[in-house]
DNA sequence: CCTCCTCGTGGAATCGATTACACGAGGGAT
DNA sequence: ATCCCTCGTGTAATCGATTCCACGAGGAGG
């Protein structure tokens, strides 16, 4: 592959001015370029950008390390986030965590191997040694969607307590009064945020969180599957549930399911992150809507502005109730019935 | 940030010897190694990657090109490349083509530039510049899932024909008679392998393939949804409509449920990809399911080995027909009905 | 006509690693 | 005792860029 040195050997010139040519430097004669610019063109040079880092000590790379690819809403917010970091002249790295600390951690050492210019992260526990580290060590960093307390970054997130009062005015409305959630990690913001919300605005409604409609998830299928057989097998079952994330509320759709029962009619459901496919499923699924694309790309304005040495701040945008029929029709088109309960 | 000088200056040794410390060369005194770690551990030293880099000539990084972030096959075969490439000791960095060979090539230079060691490229198109000069240029290369004829690179991908066989026989039993199919783009080769698979298990069924049963689609929902609604305005709608992939599957549902026609009553859909919404869309959809994961790792060795020195062979793994009710009953429940056609 | 500046250019240092080569010490063979 | 090998180590070259500094030519100003 072509050097810097070939080209400047080719063009009758020194490396110095090779280089001022690519950078366009001002001060250049016009002949000098067209010379450069013609060897660069005839033997398909492109700069070594692992040399250029070395130099330069800037990537000009972004990385971000996200809870689970396989979430969709992860892939949106990725891909927002590459296209904005495109915009701005970044290539982004993605370390895809599976919610497991220790996959976090090695991707983000890796990442920090590679001298990344920023790191943005969607922590998966409460701060592994290795996030905290890359805190502390001064990489320029943003959290998004989740973040760690007590951690001296930005945070760029979506706000969903007034969503999920929507949601629970709206189950409300439809004659469910015993609620239930699936509850994120305890260790993740958004796991116990969302618990919280949704407790707030049961209280609203004088209506209980009893710890037996409190079930532990861990933001995958299975769990809302395992969480919502316990909902099921209960003496006196939940008449909603409300899955903190949307792989968990398929899990649950998996486990109401299997035990013969339908929704909206036999139990209702509900799910924190919005999906194209929420419209498709049977029942199309009443979710809380994330704007995931703008929060992936103020995430990375905020990154770029540390970067570049302007001061990133954190950004809070609101989510809103997408009302579907996974939780009953809607009260115009008929009273609130009484919701029954079937157990095979 | 600590280099390897500071390691060498506290512990009172050469940077040499640091770093045979690091790469684990054999000559070196126990008591220097010894020294050395400790100077490592109390400066929290990481070897700069970009340095190592540039003096070995080689990254240890895999780049991965491909059509659709957004689409959960691509999503799980990144996944999957991720996965092995660990264990292999390489990592990967992702390009989201988003079916643009102007951003394919935009992501391909930016990989090349990187000095990635080798690449995985599933083609949006039939040979892009960019492509086709990473091809000629020697780096490393491997096609998974789509590849472009006449380059010489191993390729890593599902044969679909007999599977495509299973599903057209599973639709003649069902009754079904005008079948009609959403192609992908012709300047790749799955877009044109399905159709002609398709064709030809037609053909074994004495049925032809009309142009106007042929919808040209672009593997985004969008275009399923446009084709779709094409093939219900003429004269003889399709009584099945099968799909070339997922996304333009779910566009053709839309557009389906949009006229007020019912699957599959109305009208049978089938596509081609597997994913876990199917089992939950309404109704379930009946697809052909690729070996996403094992491909993705098949694809990963094949290109390791190449870069190894090794000679990374070409791959070709059977799909199977997932049957599930969105084409009809089994023939076993209720014998095939003739199909009505409704239309608004 | 001399001096000073500006402009274009090249030489060489530098980034942080790896590694070829040289060298001195010590041990074994003769 | 001499020679030779091996072992551990350090010096320095190297990878491919960027960039500081020095230098010569030429123009402007006195």
């Amino acid at each position: 592959m072509a050097s810097i040195k070939d080209v400047a050997a080719r063009a009758g010139v020194s490396v110095a001015t090779v280089s001022r040519v690519l950078n366009d430097h001002p001060s250049v004669s016009a002949d000098a370029r067209t010379r450069v610019l013609a060897a660069v063109e005839a033997l398909g040079y492109r700069p070594n950008a692992v040399a250029r880092s070395l130099r330069t000590d800037q990537t000009r790379t972004l990385g971000l390390v996200i809870s689970d690819v396989m979430n969709p809403y992860f892939t949106e917010l990725a891909r927002s986030v590459e296209e904005e970091a495109r915009a701005l002249g970044y290539s982004v790295i993605i370390g895809n965590a599976d919610e497991r600390p220790d996959l976090q951690d090695h991707h983000v050492t890796t990442l920090l191997d590679r001298r990344i210019d920023g790191l943005l992260v969607s922590p998966t526990d409460g701060g592994s040694p290795g996030m905290l580290g890359a805190a502390r060590a001064g990489t320029p960093m943003v959290f998004v969607d989740r973040w760690i307390p007590g951690v001296d970054v930005p945070v760029v997130r979506s706000d969903g307590r007034a969503a999920v009062r929507d949601l629970v005015a709206h189950l409300y409305e439809l004659g469910h009064r015993r609620l239930a959630i699936i509850a994120g990690p305890a260790a993740t913001t958004t796991g116990r945020e969302r618990v919280d919300a949704f407790r707030e605005a049961l209280g609203a409604y004088g209506l209980a969180l009893p710890d037996a409609y409190v079930g532990q998830g861990d933001f995958r299928a299975g769990s809302g599957r395992r969480v919502t057989e316990g909902f099921l097998g209960l003496d006196e079952p939940p008449e909603a549930v409300f899955a903190a994330d949307n792989l968990m509320a398929l899990g649950a759709l998996d486990a109401i399911r299997a035990r013969g029962l339908r929704v909206p009619d036999d139990i209702a459901l509900a799910a924190f992150d919005d999906i194209p496919w929420f419209v498709h499923t049977d029942p199309p699924i009443t979710a809380i809507a994330q704007p995931t694309g703008e929060l992936g790309r103020a995430a990375v304005r905020a990154l770029v502005d540390r970067i570049e040495g302007r001061t990133g701040e954190s950004v809070t945008l609101p989510a809103r109730l997408v009302v579907r029929r996974s939780c009953g029709e809607p009260a115009s088109q008929e009273p609130p019935s009484p919701v029954r309960r079937s157990t095979p």
